[in-house]
DNA sequence: AGACTAACCTGAAAGC
DNA sequence: TGCTTTCAGGTTAGTC
């Protein structure tokens, strides 16, 4: 579900609401493919630390800790994290969207078995939760000075990736375009829908192995990946389905698709068939007249 | 190295 | 109505 933008919008709505407090208490569901580090030692080891930052690597939310730890969430496919209590905050879970009672609020922050985390401070404020439905999520602590294979394997973040970038990636491959751009070491944080929204407005096909596609065309998904990236996170992100924001509002780029999910329905460009195909085991659309 | 598959989970929607 | 199938914004381990 997230890719960058939702992880960018999640980390700039949760950045004032948890930096600088200390958290006092961790309750966690039992132990599972969510949780890295096994949740006993998170409850352990959190108490009394202070948050100093929360940064973002590719598809990576990454709490800093005052005392040198790292704590490292991932959203995968259905995560959500928010806050509750927070003044005028609306929910975030699946379907979201507009605004909710207090009442209904109360309802929709209720942990239920999905939330796997939940964060309370020292100063009584809000509590942060965590919760997925799949697991594809992960959470893990890192201790002081301990490398994380999971951050160094990411290539350069796509917000400010160049076209070289992209072609020292593709120039020696054979696997499609769409499959290179969706791989995290070569460049970190486009996901299926940003693949296909930037592949659609460089005009070029998402099945075209990467050894096919030219100097100028990487510089051009180079450029549409920019600006298809930045153009959702001003729009609060994409919610399709589970994706909400810290504050329970939904984000509106899920209506500027031009092809994503739209199979059958007309090219915003030349009004040919939008088409779905499956690469790589995801799907990809496209539209068969304008990209070549 | 790189390409491809299966696997990790759950829930909503579509199909019959 | 109810059962079955399909699909989902991600990543990794294993195989050739």
């Amino acid at each position: 579900m997230p890719e960058l933008p939702e992880v960018e919008v999640t980390r700039r709505q949760l950045e004032p609401l948890v930096v600088g407090r200390r958290i006092a208490r961790v309750f966690t569901t039992r132990p599972s493919y969510f949780f890295l580090t096994p949740p006993a030692a998170l409850r352990r080891s959190l108490p009394g630390r202070r948050v100093e930052a929360l940064e973002r690597v590719g598809k990576y939310l990454v709490a800093r800790l005052d005392s040198g730890e790292r704590l490292l969430l991932h959203l995968g496919m259905t995560g959500q994290i928010f806050g509750a209590g927070i003044p005028g905050v609306r929910l975030l879970s699946s379907s979201a969207g507009a605004s909710l009672t207090p009442e209904e609020q109360q309802q929709a922050f209720r942990p239920d078995r999905h939330t796997h985390l939940r964060l309370r401070f020292d100063d009584r404020g809000p509590d942060l939760f965590f919760r997925d439905a799949r697991k594809f999520g992960k959470v893990q602590l890192m201790r002081p000075g301990e490398p994380s294979p999971r951050l160094e394997r990411l290539g350069p973040d796509a917000l400010t990736a160049r076209g070289k970038h992209i072609l020292e990636g593709a120039r020696t491959r054979r696997a499609p375009i769409k499959s290179l751009l969706l791989d995290q070491s070569l460049l970190a944080g486009v996901g299926n829908i940003y693949a296909d929204e930037a592949l659609f407005l460089a005009r070029v096909r998402p099945t075209r192995p990467g050894r096919r596609v030219s100097r100028d065309e990487c510089n051009r998904l180079a450029s549409a990946i920019r600006r298809v990236l930045r153009r959702s996170i001003a729009t609060g992100g994409s919610s399709i389905s589970d994706y909400v924001q810290p504050d329970g509002g939904a984000g509106a780029y899920q209506d500027e698709r031009r092809v994503y999910g739209r199979e059958g329905e007309a090219c915003p460009r030349c009004r040919a068939t939008i088409r779905r195909k499956v690469i790589g085991q995801r799907s990809a659309h496209y539209c068969p007249r304008c990209q070549k």
